[in-house]
DNA sequence: CAAACTTAGTGTATTTTTTACACTTGGGGA
DNA sequence: TCCCCAAGTGTAAAAAATACACTAAGTTTG
């Protein structure tokens, strides 16, 4: 950052942070891109500056498309992170570059959260991301910037929502099973729930109603399926 | 705004929402400023565009001391607003001019939340605040911009946490009742608790004991005074 | 000094929620 | 036919939430 500069505007962005989730693990949207010297590459958020007439929300959704081809997915707002030096390896930022009034100053970004079934996404990279690609978070690389802080803070977030605000299901099949969803709800709290104390308190909450069918190939007792009762979210 | 700039970097602020507990009511921080036009005045919440070498912490911490002169409060980040035209009459703006590159710009701000005693903070009106004040929050007047409804926000936040996260504790005097603490929660959360239920539930979290001292000076049978267990919270 | 006023302080019964825990069932595969 | 596998089911105990009304201890007033 320069010296001799004195309240530059900053540069502003919006980071999002994509959980998908495959029935078995939770998996972070991560794209990898080019450093500025053309030889080493960095793994990232998708995230990008906003331009002048969005607003932050839709800025959020514009970067995520663009970047990573991924639209119409819910993303929330839920942090901004300002640390003067949070982007210190400013000269790597290619996509800054004759862009931008203050290419050099600051950047401030808006980190916006999503969770989603990864199964409805194929990333397909665009921009300046030479690659996008669902990534395990539980053998997650390090990140470009403070994106690893970003990306924590995040899972603390949609946990507590998980737990307190009863959100999650739009991440089942049209059809599911009672298993399934206690399956998510053990991936993204990280740990088991009894079973029988599960079911009963799903089915109380309304959320749910039986279906008359059932599930087919697999091998074993096949579990009623249920359907979503919208008007009670 | 101007049509013709592209990609200009906007600036960006932070405004400070200020909860203060008298305990009878919840009051807010406002300034009064005079417009560009010097006729009309206007009441916001204390903010101002953050500068080149702090965080969005700190700049916050700054603002609210520059403008109210107070300082020492615990001020949490609670959610960026970015509509692009959510300051519109950028024009009165006085303290944007022969700041920035860009004074022209939107504005995006990064609001932040507290909640203080008002006996320990006297505001003092300096930097472009004609006034400061503590305003009734059930005789709230209209704000500039899109204040009204930062200060929403952070109302319905504010209490979250009272709910969720058993804060508030710090507004209190260093000796105090079981029903200050009652009032302190009925007047935040804006309704009546049960006494004795109440009591049960403060006095099963251990977070309070009992002292030896009793109120002095009341028209009434006078309560137990009780003092906070810190090593608990 | 007695009466009136005001908030402090207290307990119980009921309902609801949470937790812990183990066996039988039905289908597919071998 | 037997095995494997997750589905499916109930109960008892503990903990938490709710509803509810009177007596106590000071101060003020007449």
């Amino acid at each position: 950052m320069s010296e001799t500069l004195k309240n530059v505007n900053p540069n502003v962005s919006v980071d999002c942070v994509v959980f998908g989730f495959d029935n078995e693990k939770l998996n972070i949207l991560l794209i990898e891109q080019k450093m500025a010297n053309k030889e080493k590459v960095q793994f990232a958020l998708p995230g990008d500056l906003i331009v002048d007439d969005e607003g932050l929300d839709d800025a959020a959704n514009r970067v995520l498309s663009e970047i990573t081809g991924i639209s119409g997915v819910f993303l929330r707002q839920f942090k901004a992170f300002g640390d003067p030096n949070r982007v210190s390896d400013i000269k790597d930022l290619d996509w800054l570059k004759n862009y931008r009034q203050n290419p050099q100053a600051r950047v401030i970004t808006v980190a916006y959260l999503s969770l989603v079934k990864m199964d409805d996404f194929q990333p397909e990279a665009s921009s300046f991301a030479e690659r996008v690609f669902w990534q395990e978070l539980d053998s997650l690389p390090s990140l470009a910037f403070d994106h690893n802080q970003i990306l924590s803070e995040a899972l603390d977030r949609l946990r507590d929502d998980f737990v307190n605000h009863r959100t999650g299901f739009e991440l089942l099949p049209e059809m599911f099973t009672l298993g399934q969803i206690q399956k998510l709800y053990e991936i993204i709290l990280g740990k088991e729930l009894d079973k029988r104390n599960f079911r009963k308190k799903i089915l109380k909450e309304k959320l749910v109603s039986a279906t008359n069918q059932k599930q087919t190939g697999v091998l074993h007792k096949p579990a009623i399926l249920y359907t979503l009762n919208h008007e009670n979210i």
